[in-house]
DNA sequence: CTAGATGGTTGATGTCTTCAAGCAATAGGT
DNA sequence: ACCTATTGCTTGAAGACATCAACCATCTAG
């Protein structure tokens, strides 16, 4: 919907698609989206020198996790987990707890500087996705709605 | 500023939102759809014996980019480049032209091969986002525009 | 023509990624 | 209880990526 309304719309339908076809550039759309999110969090990790991943394994941490499920969310092998931890322990940002229930398990679990360096992150990557304030709340809404269906919890 | 808005709110504010407050959910799926459709792009890429990296660069390719604006486009150091460019040239993905203009900037640009493994790449990725298809035509191309306008070309 | 800027490469160092191998602890079947 | 998987995590090796500093070649401007 821009500046290309049909000049035959006699129907009470949305009339006719945008203007190109949205095949594959919905895909392109959608690369575009997922490339400039990333570039911002990672940009916003930096300042807290930390990596890609290192941000992403803290922004996870909001409640413990194992080692484990950790690998499975980030979908990677678990020994890449091992040092990742390894780097967030040595800085203080993390620590491991072996599990009481199952002592194979280890926690992992943010520390008080840790849970300080999410909400930095968070806040500024959220600052700085300015393209959001474009959308009333509304369209914010809608939007979301849209990529909760598109990208469940359990996403593929 | 979150969950301590006044019960003494009498002004004609919007009320309260739909359901779940948007603010920071809208933020978590967004990371969410990047992280899947990530997760998707690196795995076809891969089954092409693909990095994602290289995956990335490969579809950046419809038309030949100097060294330089690639790595503008991946947001890394150029340096980085020459690396991944190398790997991709050894492949016979992709190869360097000198630019006639300027000698000092080297094209990359698509073999027949390089352009058969993007077009496999696009279309498994496609296939392979089948969270799309729960949506309408209509939705798809509302999901489109909405994205559009947060991730414009010159997205940040 | 000299000084400076730009495009690309190289080398060093650290991080990520994958795989195979290994150890510790648990779970299941007998 | 016992033996055998299975599971969770770590280690080590090899390759890819990321970032920085230093370098050469080429172009641009004065």
């Amino acid at each position: 919907m821009s500046s290309n309304l049909p000049y035959t719309s006699t129907m009470t339908e949305p009339t006719v698609l945008p203007a190109a076809a949205t095949p594959d550039r919905l895909m392109d759309q959608l690369a575009r989206a997922a490339a400039a999110y990333y570039r911002q969090f990672a940009a916003m990790a930096a300042e807290s020198g930390l990596t890609l991943m290192q941000g992403k394994t803290l922004s996870l941490l909001r409640e413990p996790k194992s080692m484990r499920s950790l690998a499975e969310l980030l979908a990677c092998d678990a020994s890449n987990i091992t040092g990742i931890v390894d780097r967030l322990e040595t800085r203080g940002l993390v620590r491991r707890e072996v599990s009481p229930a199952d002592r194979r398990i280890k926690n992992v679990l943010l520390t008080e500087e840790g849970e300080r360096a999410v909400r930095r992150i968070r806040a500024r990557v959220s600052a700085g996705l300015t393209g959001l304030e474009r959308l009333s709340a509304e369209e914010r809404s809608s939007l979301q709605d849209l990529l909760d269906r598109v990208f469940p919890d359990a996403a593929g």
